[in-house]
DNA sequence: AGCATTGTTTCACA
DNA sequence: TTGTGAAACAATGC
């Protein structure tokens, strides 16, 4: 599930049932999704420490500690967080906190792409994709001979945007996925600015989510809704890539 | 059985 | 050196 939307719905779950709770325990023992610490060094590290902030930047969401130490959190393809769950069935819980005042935090995560990390390095991330100014948009995105679909998956370009929203996004503004980033005019990187945004903003409503536009409903009738027309699949930037073939000509 | 999956990192190559 | 693309990573669901 996880893109921008999905990222700052669990950063408000971190907000909510970590911010200002003191760090017991921690279970770090998932060598994966801990990588590269080994067992045992996050909870030595975390042991004692007040949570004083949980925040966000695109996908990576971290908490900030009395100790001037962050943990870092990634969801990866298939993660949440649970609070005060349940033992999650095959022990899919892969990472969880313990706090003093008995309650737990919990990432769930199946496929174990997500991460666990202290002190990790952001400083590659490109601006949240939710928030990024025009002049900003226009300079980063447009330039290159890359796919204007893969240059909006890069997240050191922009932060946050995944496969489906990038889908969706390029839907909107009636521009081809696999066209030059270069060759779009100010215009059109204009445009595709507001739907991105657009599609950012519905996806964070109640209800919404980074699968649920209208595009989505395309994706599985084979169709577009808007025109009729057929929709082409293809390969772009590694992922799998839907676009109408009338409205998504260039 | 085989293929696809809403993400990131690493590596090869131009 | 920089930009680009493909493979690897892990595990599940169809």
């Amino acid at each position: 599930m996880p893109e921008l939307p999905e990222a700052e719905r669990a950063r408000q779950i971190l907000e909510q049932h970590a911010v200002g709770r003191t760090v017991a325990r921690v279970d770090d023992t998932d060598a994966f999704v801990c990588r590269p610490h080994p067992a045992g060094e996050i909870d030595g590290v975390m042991h004692g420490l007040v949570i004083t902030g949980a925040r966000r930047r695109g996908k990576a969401l971290w908490l900030e500690t009395d100790g001037g130490i962050d943990l870092a959190l990634h969801l990866g393809m298939s993660g949440s967080f649970r609070a005060n769950g349940a033992p999650s069935p095959r022990n899919w819980d892969r990472f969880t906190i313990w706090f003093t005042d008995g309650t737990h935090l919990a990432l769930h995560d199946k496929r174990r792409l997500g991460r666990a990390r202290l002190d990790a390095d952001r400083t590659r991330l490109g601006p949240d994709a939710a928030d990024v100014t025009r002049a900003d948009f226009r300079r980063r995105v447009g330039r290159g001979r890359i796919a204007v679909k893969a240059r909006l998956l890069d997240q050191s370009t922009l932060a946050g945007v995944g496969n489906l929203i990038a889908d969706e996004a390029l839907w909107r503004a009636r521009i081809g996925p696999s066209v030059p980033a270069a060759s779009l005019d100010e215009a059109r990187l204009d445009r595709l600015r507001v739907e991105l945004r657009a599609v950012i903003r519905d996806a964070l409503k109640p209800g919404g989510g980074s699968g649920r536009g209208a595009f989505a409903r395309s994706r599985r009738s084979g169709t577009c809704v808007r025109c009729g027309a057929p929709l082409e699949r293809g390969t772009i930037g590694g992922r799998t890539t839907y676009w109408c073939t009338a409205e998504q000509a260039g």
